[in-house]
RNA sequence: GGCCUGUUGGUGAAGUGGCUUAACACAUUGCCCUCUCAAGGCAACAUUCACGGAUUCGAAUUCCGUACAGGCUACCA
C-alpha cells in the first residue's frame, strides 16, 4: 500500500478522529515534579472484590510515590466490559479508602491527567491507532474466531510458535480495494500490529525488581484495537503511561512476558520508555498437595481484603505487615526503630522479593499482638467501638453502656515495659473480655470451664467478706498469702512443693478459686486488677450464680 | 510444546566471591520468672543453601545441565 493509500485508509477506519498526537501532548503535559519523583499507579479492573495482592500492589504504588514526593494515581482499566461488575469501580475506591491507601490523583480522587477510566477515553487511543495505520505499522484484520482457532490448533499438532504472525497473519498485506469491499459488506475486524520484530533478536531490559531480563523480540501481530474498537492492556497500558506521565510502571510479575510487546510499542509510538518494577505474587503454601500456588478467594479467608475489615485486623497491624512483605529488610528494622513510623522507612527496589513472597499468618498476627499491646486502655476501646458499630451493634451498645468500666479492664497489665500480648484483632476482644460485662457473664456462666473440679465455697465467701480491694497490687497478694496460710494453704508454690503433705493448697490454688468463681476461666489477666473493677457487689453476685451452678450438677 | 522466572531451616527470610562456624523474625521445645494466662529472660533448632557438574586459591553467591514450582503463550487484565 502505497503512503496515499494508507492516509486514505486511517480516514475510512476512522473518520471521526480529528485530534493528533501534538493535541495530547499538549493537553497532558509533562509534569512539574521534584528531582526523582515516582509517579506510580494502579489500574485495576473492576472485575469484583479486592484481593490482598491488590492491596499490596497498591501499598508498593503509594509508598514508592510517598517517600519521593511523587505522584500516585488510580486508573480504572475497564477496557472489558464483559468481565465488569457493578459497582466494581466504587468498590475499588472505598476499599482503598477503608485501608487507606489512598491514591492523590485518579479516578474519584480528581486530577488533570483524565479521564481515569479508559473506557471513557477510546479516542485518544484510537488517535494512536490511526497513526500506525497511517505509518503501516497496524492493519485491520478481518479473521473470524473461528478461523484463528483453527490455526491455533494447527500450530499446536505442529509443535510451532501459537499466534498470528507470517504466514498465518493472513490480512497484513490486504491491498486497499481488498480492505474497501471486506468495509462494504460490514465484516467485523480488529486492528493488528504489524510486527516488524526478528525472534533471532534480542531484547534486553533492566527490571527494578528482577534485574536485568532478556528476551526474544515479538513477531505476534497482537491486537491493538477490539471489535468493538476499545483497546486491549497492552495499547492502552503503553498510551496511557505515556500520557499520565509514569515514570514508574510497578505491576504484577505476570506482565514480564509481555514487555518485548510493550517495548516495541513505547518505540513504535515514539514514547520515552518508563521504569517498569514487576512484583512477585504473594503465594501460600497449599495445606492439601503441600504446592505453591496464588492467594485463593475461595480457599483462603485472608485472601480477600474484605476479611481484613470484618475480623478487625487495625489498619496500621496490616501497613505494618504489607511493608514487612513489600522490603525484605523492613521487619528488622521496624524492631530497631519501633517507635518510627512506616513513612520514616526508605523502602528500595531491590529490597523486593524475585520470587514469591509467601504469606505468613503467624507472622501477620504476632503483629496484630503487638500492636494492641501497645495501645492504651482507650484507644483499644474506642477502636473496638468503631469495629462493633460496623460488625456488632449489639456489642457496641454493651460497650457504650459500660464505657468506664471497659476502658479500665482493657487498661491492666497496660502499664510497664511488658504490656499484654493476648488480642490480635477487634473480633477478639468481645470473646477475651466477655467476662467484664455482667450481662455477657450470666450469659456464658461457667461454660468456658472444662474440668468437672469444683471450689471451696464457703472459703471463696470468707475471703471476698474480708478482702479490702482498696489497696495496692502487692499490699492485695501479701494479705491473700497470709489468708491462705491461715487456712492451711501454703504461701507460696515452693512452700508446698517442698512439704506438700503439710498443706491443702497453694496461694496459686486459692487464686484459681476466685478467678473461676469471679471470671468462669483458670486463665484470665491480673486477678485483683479484676476484682477492682468489678466491685464487692459484682463479686457475690458471681458467687452465687457460681453457687447455683455446683448444686445445679 | 515454546518462552520467561524462581528454588536457603517447621515458616517468612538475610545473603550481590573471602568478615558466614549461614543474620534476624515467627513458630516449636526446654529452663527461669511467676497466683493462672499473656508477656519477658536464657537456651536448643540448616556441618549446609533443590540435585549434578564446571570456573576459582576460595562459591549459598558465577557458569552449564537436570528436577521441581510458578507465570505467559486471548479480540482478559
Amino acid at each position: 500500500m502505497s503512503e496515499n493509500e494508507r492516509l486514505e485508509l486511517a480516514e475510512l477506519l476512522f473518520p471521526n478522529i480529528k485530534k493528533t498526537r501534538e493535541d495530547y501532548e499538549k493537553m497532558y503535559p509533562k509534569r512539574d515534579l521534584p528531582e526523582g519523583a515516582m509517579v506510580t499507579r494502579y489500574g485495576p479492573s473492576p472485575t469484583g472484590s479486592v484481593h490482598l495482592g491488590n492491596l499490596y500492589s497498591a501499598f508498593c504504588d503509594m509508598v514508592y510515590a510517598r517517600q519521593s514526593n511523587g505522584v500516585f494515581f488510580l486508573r480504572i482499566e475497564d477496557t472489558d466490559s464483559k468481565r465488569e461488575v457493578e459497582g466494581g469501580k466504587e468498590n475499588i475506591t472505598s476499599v482503598l479508602k477503608g485501608f487507606e491507601i489512598t491514591p492523590n490523583e485518579g479516578y474519584s480522587f480528581g486530577g488533570n491527567y483524565g479521564s481515569y477510566v479508559q473506557s471513557e477515553r477510546t479516542e485518544i487511543y484510537q488517535t494512536f491507532v490511526k497513526e500506525l495505520i497511517v505509518s503501516g505499522d497496524a492493519y485491520p484484520c478481518f479473521m473470524s474466531e473461528e478461523e484463528i482457532a483453527a490455526i491455533r490448533e494447527e500450530q499446536e499438532i505442529n509443535k510451532i510458535q501459537i499466534g498470528i504472525y507470517g504466514m498465518y497473519a493472513q490480512d497484513r498485506d490486504l491491498s486497499l480495494d481488498e480492505i474497501k469491499k471486506h468495509l462494504d459488506n460490514g465484516d467485523p475486524y480488529v486492528i493488528r500490529l504489524k510486527s516488524k520484530g526478528d525472534p533471532k533478536k534480542e531484547v534486553e531490559i533492566d527490571d527494578l525488581i528482577k534485574g536485568k531480563l532478556k528476551f526474544a523480540e515479538r513477531n505476534l501481530d497482537d491486537v491493538l484495537l477490539k471489535k468493538d474498537g476499545t483497546p486491549t492492556y497492552h495499547l492502552a497500558h503503553v498510551v496511557d503511561d505515556h500520557f499520565m506521565r509514569t515514570t514508574h510502571v510497578i505491576r504484577d510479575d505476570s506482565w514480564v512476558s509481555s514487555i518485548p510487546l510493550h517495548i516495541e510499542l513505547f518505540n513504535l509510538l515514539g514514547f520515552e520508555l518508563p521504569r517498569y518494577a514487576h512484583i512477585a505474587p504473594i503465594t501460600i503454601k497449599d495445606s492439601e498437595t503441600g504446592a505453591i500456588r496464588k492467594l485463593s478467594k475461595r480457599k483462603d479467608p485472608w485472601a480477600g481484603a474484605k476479611y481484613y475489615e470484618e475480623s478487625g485486623i487495625p489498619l496500621d497491624a496490616l501497613h505494618l505487615y504489607l511493608a514487612t512483605i513489600t522490603n525484605t529488610n523492613f521487619e528488622e528494622w521496624y524492631l530497631n526503630n519501633s517507635d518510627k513510623e512506616i513513612t520514616d522507612f526508605k523502602f528500595s527496589f531491590d529490597k523486593m522479593a524475585v520470587g514469591g513472597t509467601s504469606f505468613d499468618q503467624a507472622k501477620l498476627m504476632n503483629i496484630c499482638k503487638t500492636y494492641f499491646s501497645r495501645k492504651s486502655g482507650e484507644e483499644v476501646y474506642n477502636e473496638t467501638l468503631e469495629f462493633a458499630k460496623r460488625f456488632d451493634t449489639e456489642y457496641a451498645k454493651l460497650l457504650e453502656d459500660n464505657k468506664d468500666m471497659m476502658i479500665k479492664f482493657f487498661s491492666i497489665e497496660k502499664d510497664g515495659d511488658r504490656p499484654r500480648k493476648d488480642i490480635a484483632k477487634y473480633s477478639d476482644v468481645k470473646e477475651e473480655f466477655s467476662y467484664a460485662i455482667d450481662s455477657m457473664f450470666e450469659k456464658e456462666n461457667y461454660s468456658k470451664l472444662e474440668s468437672d473440679k469444683t471450689y471451696d465455697l464457703d472459703l471463696i465467701k470468707e475471703y471476698i467478706e474480708n478482702v479490702n480491694l482498696d489497696v495496692t497490687n502487692e499490699e492485695w497478694f501479701n494479705s491473700i498469702k497470709e489468708f491462705s496460710v491461715a487456712h492451711g494453704y501454703a504461701g507460696s508454690p515452693k512452700d508446698y512443693k517442698k512439704d506438700p503433705d503439710n498443706y491443702k493448697g497453694h496461694v496459686g490454688d486459692v487464686c484459681e478459686a476466685l478467678r473461676v468463681v469471679i471470671t468462669g476461666r483458670t486463665k484470665s489477666p491480673d486477678l485483683f486488677s479484676i476484682m477492682k473493677i468489678l466491685g464487692k457487689d459484682k463479686i457475690n453476685k458471681r458467687i452465687s450464680l457460681y453457687e447455683k451452678h455446683i448444686n445445679k450438677n
